[in-house]
DNA sequence: TTGCAAATGCGAATCATTCTCATTTAGAAT
DNA sequence: ATTCTAAATGAGAATGATTCGCATTTGCAA
């Protein structure tokens, strides 16, 4: 259960300043699956707590680089989309309508990888894994349109 | 082997006409694994074959839509890479450096995603997977740097 | 050969993101 | 509590990739 002051501790310890606009960011971020800076942006002017933009950029990339928050990029779109990040290694299974981010547990892709580094020669450094999808409740949505 | 009139009756086979811009993509695509919009674009000009940027994007457009061409992004990178596209689900094994291509067979992700559909409730419309790493040539190049 | 939709060229426009620089602020040190 | 400084912010300009508008050209089917 994500309270103010572990929200402040998770900004400590990560060696940032508590400041007003980080605090309301993960706030936010703890209330939807993800969002890309803009709307991250409107939200908080919507919650009377405006700042600028570029304070929002410089927040999130922060935040990512101590590891508190990720990004990706959804298919056909030109932003990126913020979200926290839980620790370890996991994938998201994201909806491509609502957009709503669902963590999943295991990953297919290592074991495939070292069989992969050991026919080319690759020194693996990494993968990136997404899986797309509708959620349930989009499904609705869509079958009622 | 790739032959002028090869590429030509895939233009031709797609529905697209046969233009000396859209040739020029495609035949450069053949000699590199993958290339951003601007390198095509000054390939090309460095081969006394100007063009437009704009008809460069254009034609990778159209070349991906007809599913000739697809593209991605590097890590850590605001440009989109294109490659030719040979037939059917296929991932990739990238090199971080040099940016070298090579095409994977099988993938570790279909058995997956189907147990989480179930799991999850969503239907799953697809995914996307890259692996990074350094290619044997590029492993030799930083251990001499 | 003709006709016309498709393709191109050029520059302007757009969009997300980053940068600049003056101002403010968190929090450590006093 | 006050002072001090590096870190953070705000506003807007700048950047860089990509797309768009529109006039012109060009495949290619008839």
């Amino acid at each position: 259960m994500p309270c103010e002051n572990c929200q402040a501790d998770l900004l400590r310890r990560a060696g940032l300043k508590v400041t007003r606009q980080r605090m309301a960011i993960l706030e936010l971020l703890q209330e939807e699956e993800s969002l890309t800076a803009d709307q991250i942006f409107m939200a908080l002017r919507e919650k009377g707590q405006e700042f600028g933009l570029s304070t929002v950029y410089r927040a999130l990339a922060s935040l990512e680089e101590k590891g508190l928050v990720s990004r990706t990029e959804l298919p056909g779109s030109s932003s990126q989309c913020f979200f926290l990040k839980s620790g370890g290694h996991r994938h998201h299974l994201i909806c491509i309508r609502c957009r709503k981010r669902v963590l999943l547990d295991g990953c297919p892709v290592e074991a495939f990888a070292e069989e992969i580094a050991g026919r080319s020669g690759f020194v693996i450094t990494g993968h990136s894994l997404e899986i797309f999808g509708l959620c349930p409740a989009c499904q609705q949505e869509d079958a009622h349109v």
